[in-house]
DNA sequence: AATTTATTCGAAACCGGTTCCATTATATCG
DNA sequence: CGATATAATGGAACCGGTTTCGAATAAATT
C-alpha cells in the first residue's frame, strides 16, 4: 500500500492524502473518505520515503558503555519509556566500553540521521567533543558533565557528603576509601570528594585511600592489601559492584559484616538489598535520570530553553553492612 | 554530499557511481576517480533513499521481555557482537514484559522493513503466530520453542537432569522444588521435568512441589511456607533469581548455608559467583546463544538451509551453596 | 576487415512520500 | 454586489539513491 493507490481509492490526490496524514487543511467529505480507505485498508506510511524528504527521523540514538550493568539497563528503561510517550524511538548503540567505537557511533548515529544523541559517558575526550562538534545533532551527557555540552549528572558530590555524614555518624574513625581512576570524574573524583568533605569536619578521623578497576574480582584482591595496611572499621567502595567484591572477599576470610568490619557502596544496585547483609548505600535514579534524559533531548530537538546543566538527586539507604560503634 | 554531486566531481552519470559504490562493473580511470572523490568529500550514501528503493534494511530487531536482566543483556551483547561483524544493525525493542506490547513491536518492526525478528520469548501465543505468518519477515524465537518457528532454546530438559543428578549425588533425598508457572514451557516445564527424570531413578527420595513467580522477593516470601511444609535438606529453585531469594530468607532466619539447607538455582548469573555462598547452579550460555541465533538469524535472512531447531549447550557449575550429605 | 561479444557508461524511470504553487470554490467585507 | 481573503484541492517537482536499457567503445573471433 501506497499513499497514491489510497489517493486513487479515495478519488483524490496523493498530495490531498499526505496532508490529511499531517494535518493540513482537507474538506469534510475528503477527510471521510481517506479516514475510511485507510483503515479499510491499514495503510501506514513508509519511513523511508517520509525520512528521504524530511532529512530526519525521530530516532533517538543511545550510546552506552555496556549492556550489562543495572546502571545502564535502569537508564535504558527510564529513557525508553519516556520516548515512547513522546512517539520517539529508541535506538541503543552498545559500545563495550570501548572508546574508539564509541567516537564511531555518535559519527554513525548523525549519518543516519538520528534526531539526537543521549550519551551514557564515562570519559568525556577531546575526540568526542570534536565528533560532537562535527555532527549537527543535540547531544546530551549522562553521568558526566561537561563546559561543552549539555549535561545530566547524578549528584555524585552530595552522595558523597551523604556517606560521610553518615560514616561519622556511626562512630567509624578508621576509615579505608577504596576509589576508582580519576579518569572518571564523576565516580573517581566527585564521589571521593563530597566524602573527603564531610569527613574533614571530623578532625581526628583516619582516613586512606586505596584504588582498584570497575571489576568485581579486582575488589575481592584488593581486600587483602586493604587490610594489611590500614586495618579500617570500615571500606567505603567507590560503586556497589566494588562493595560485592569487598563483602565477599571479608566473609571468605571469616569477618563478619557488620560486626568485624562495615562495608558501604554508591548506586542503590538492586543486587545490594537482595542479599545478606544488604548493603548500606547511596542510592541513585537511573531510571528518574532516564526519563529526565528524554525529556531533556526532547526540549533540545525542538529548540525550547533547556538548562546547561541536570542535577538528578540521590538518597542515602541504610541497610545493615554498617555497625554503629558510638 | 549526495551521489549526484559526487558524479558531477568525478565527470561521470551518477548511475555509474552506483555502480562503483556496488559492485559494477567500471572502469579503471573512473574507479580512481571515484575513489578520490569519495576519500576527498567523505561520502556517505543515505541510507533512507537506499532503503527506499531497496525495501529493506540491514537491520535486524530484537524484541526482549525486560532489559534489566542478565539472561536479556548477555543474550543481545552475543547478537550485537556476532550482527556487526556481519554488517547488520541491532535494534532493541523493550516491552516490559506486556504481551500485547510484544505483538505490537513484531509489526512495528516489520514495518520498518527490518531483515528480520529475533523474539527472547517466555509465551508463544496464538496472537504471536498469527503476527509472525502476517508479517513476512523472517523470525526466530530465542529461549522457548515452537514448531511453527525456527526457535534456539537452551538445553533446559539437560540441565534439570544435570541438577537432579547432582543433588542425589550430593545424598539429598528430601527436597523442594521451587519452581514456576507452566505457561512458560522452558523454565516452568522443562527444567522441572528434567530433574523429575533423574530423581525418579532413586526411589526414596521425598520431593516437593512449590510455585512462585520470577520475583526475588516472592521467592523470599515463600521461603517460609516450604520451610513449614517440608522441611528439605536441599531447595532446587527454577531461576538464580528465585534462589537468591531464597538464600536471603534462609540467612535472614540464621540458617547456615549450606550447612542447615542447601540450595541451587539455574541461570548462572552473575551474581551467584560474587556473594557468598557462592550459589552451585546451571550455567546457560547466554552471550553464546545469542551468536548462535545472530548467526542462524543471518542464514535465515540468506535463504540458507537451517535446522528448525538449535539446542544451546549447559554446564553444571559446583560452588558453595550444596552440601555433601553422602 | 568484418562481425560478434564483452565492458563501460549515461539517460531516465522508479521507490513513496512531502511540499510548493496554481487553481477553484467559498466566505468575508466595505 | 464586486473585491478580496481564505480554504480545499490537484499537479508537479523533489528527496537521494538503484536499476533498466540502450548506446558507445574495446576486445575477441572468424
Amino acid at each position: 500500500m501506497t499513499i497514491g493507490e489510497i489517493a486513487k481509492l479515495a478519488g483524490v490526490a496523493k498530495s490531498t492524502v499526505s496532508r490529511f496524514l499531517n494535518g493540513g487543511s482537507v474538506g469534510k467529505e475528503t477527510r471521510l473518505k481517506i479516514e475510511r480507505v485507510i483503515s479499510e485498508t491499514g495503510y501506514v506510511p513508509n519511513t523511508f520515503a517520509r525520512s528521504l524528504k524530511a532529512k530526519k527521523t525521530n530516532i533517538i540514538g543511545t550510546i552506552v558503555p555496556r549492556l550489562n550493568s543495572y546502571a545502564t539497563a535502569e537508564t535504558l528503561i527510564g529513557i525508553d519509556e519516556r520516548l515512547r510517550e513522546e512517539n520517539y524511538q529508541l535506538l541503543i548503540s552498545n559500545t563495550s566500553q570501548d572508546l574508539e567505537r564509541e567516537i564511531e557511533s555518535i559519527y554513525n548515529l548523525a549519518n543516519q540521521k538520528i534526531a539526537g544523541i543521549i550519551l551514557l559517558a564515562t570519559q568525556v575526550t577531546d575526540q568526542h567533543l570534536e565528533a560532537f562538534e562535527k555532527v549537527d545533532v543535540p547531544v546530551l551527557l549522562v553521568g558526566q558533565e561537561s563546559e561543552h555540552c549539555y549535561s545530566l549528572i547524578h549528584n555524585d558530590e552530595e552522595a558523597g557528603i551523604l556517606l560521610g555524614k553518615y560514616v561519622l555518624a556511626n562512630g567509624h574513625k578508621k576509615i579505608a576509601y577504596l576509589g576508582v581512576t580519576e579518569k572518571d570524574i564523576a565516580v573517581g573524583v566527585k564521589r571521593k570528594r563530597g566524602f573527603q568533605q564531610a569527613i574533614k569536619e571530623e578532625s581526628n578521623s583516619d582516613m586512606m585511600y586505596f584504588e582498584t578497576s570497575f571489576s568485581v574480582k579486582d575488589a575481592t584482591e584488593k581486600f587483602s592489601e586493604i587490610m594489611d595496611h590500614h586495618a579500617p572499621t570500615i571500606i567505603v567502595c567507590a560503586t556497589d559492584n566494588i562493595a560485592l567484591g569487598i563483602l565477599k572477599a571479608a566473609q571468605i576470610r571469616g569477618l563478619s559484616i557488620p560486626s568485624d568490619l562495615s562495608i558501604t557502596g554508591y548506586g542503590g544496585y538492586e543486587v545490594t538489598e537482595i542479599i545478606h547483609p544488604s548493603i548500606t548505600t547511596v542510592k541513585f535514579f537511573y531510571k528518574d535520570a532516564g526519563e529526565l534524559a528524554a525529556e531533556k533531548m526532547i526540549r533540545l530537538i525542538n529548540g525550547e530553553s533547556v538548562e546547561k546543566l541536570t542535577v538528578s538527586h540521590v538518597k542515602m539507604v541504610e541497610r545493615e553492612s554498617v555497625d554503629n560503634r558510638m
